[in-house]
DNA sequence: AACTATTTATAAAT
DNA sequence: TATTTATAAATAGTT
């Protein structure tokens, strides 16, 4: 079908991946409902793409449960042990994910650095400026749009303003202390 | 398909639709192989005839377990027992807490923070900078340990000291500015 | 999202 | 039951 004979492999393009995928997908749903009622047989067809979510097709005359009783009984396979034990084996990665995060944080928030050696505490510091200059040049790029915009009320504008000369100035004397550094003038 | 256009019912000739079942099975199947092949995505199918004989077909990439196991936590109806729906609630909570602390540790490497308004964007230079002196105090009281103990071999050393002579300069400057700023002598 | 040229699936015939 | 054939259906690329 369609304009050219297809290779059966992954479709590289990830926009075309999708849109066969969605088509495909109410292709083989519509496939599934036909014989379930053509032929009267038992469907489960379940689906997911890369978005994660989910489409299912199950013929009316069953229910899952059923269509996997008798896979179960079928194929000798019991799913609930598996089921069991390949949820516990999620759980357990997913903390173990969770628990690096932590530390990273903690890490950047200066908390629980006393067992890092000067190596890490170099890659770290690093890490902080590097983080610090993004979030510095989205400041400024957000005030002056601010400012240039006029948007806020008056009232809130004072406020904002006066913390914002404390900060600008202090960021200020940095810039002007770098140049002096680099032997430039100040 | 077929010489002619056919009707959605179930189809009454028990021979017909047996040889209907047989090739639309094999139609089916080869259907979900090509969509999960294609387009990379999770495909279970399981089918069953008169005869009670079962046919299936599961991504390789996945297995049956892992199909199901999506297909409860994304339906929310829970296939085996109140155990399976603990664990798969206890999934959830610790991936949102996952999420979230995915999201802060971008925020803080400076990343994804278009989103942000002002006065987050000050919170989060507050904490970068606070994560940043405890960081480099940290790092002068490590340097200070290592050069009183003189621990390391004398090559190290001087390569070390060299990094940390840059390191302090850029450091030193800051700090000496903070003074001027604060109207202390530099 | 709709169109269309082509391939693919398949119902009926053999 | 397997193969062939006429036709409907699915769909890849296009707009």
């Amino acid at each position: 079908m369609g304009r050219g004979k297809f290779e059966l492999k992954r479709i590289e393009n990830s926009s075309n991946r999708q849109v066969t995928y969605s088509k495909r997908k109410n292709g083989i749903l519509k496939k599934a409902k036909e014989i379930s009622i053509l032929c009267d047989s038992q469907v489960s067809l379940i689906l997911s793409g890369e978005s994660g979510k989910i489409h299912e097709y199950i013929s009316p005359s069953t229910t899952l449960i059923d269509v996997l009783d008798r896979y179960q009984r079928a194929t000798g396979k019991t799913l609930w042990n598996a089921e069991h034990e390949s949820l516990s084996n999620e759980i357990d990665r997913i903390k173990k994910e969770n628990e690096n995060m932590e530390i990273e944080l903690r890490y950047l928030k200066g908390e629980n650095i006393t067992s890092l050696n000067f190596k890490e505490l170099m890659a770290l510091e690093t890490a902080l400026e590097n983080g610090l200059t993004s979030v510095r040049d989205k400041k400024m790029e957000v005030y002056r749009m601010v400012k240039r915009n006029g948007e806020i009320l008056e009232e809130q504008n004072k406020e904002l303003d006066l913390l914002l000369q404390q900060h600008m100035a202090v960021e200020d004397g940095e810039t002007c202390m770098h140049q002096i550094i680099s032997n430039s003038v100040c």
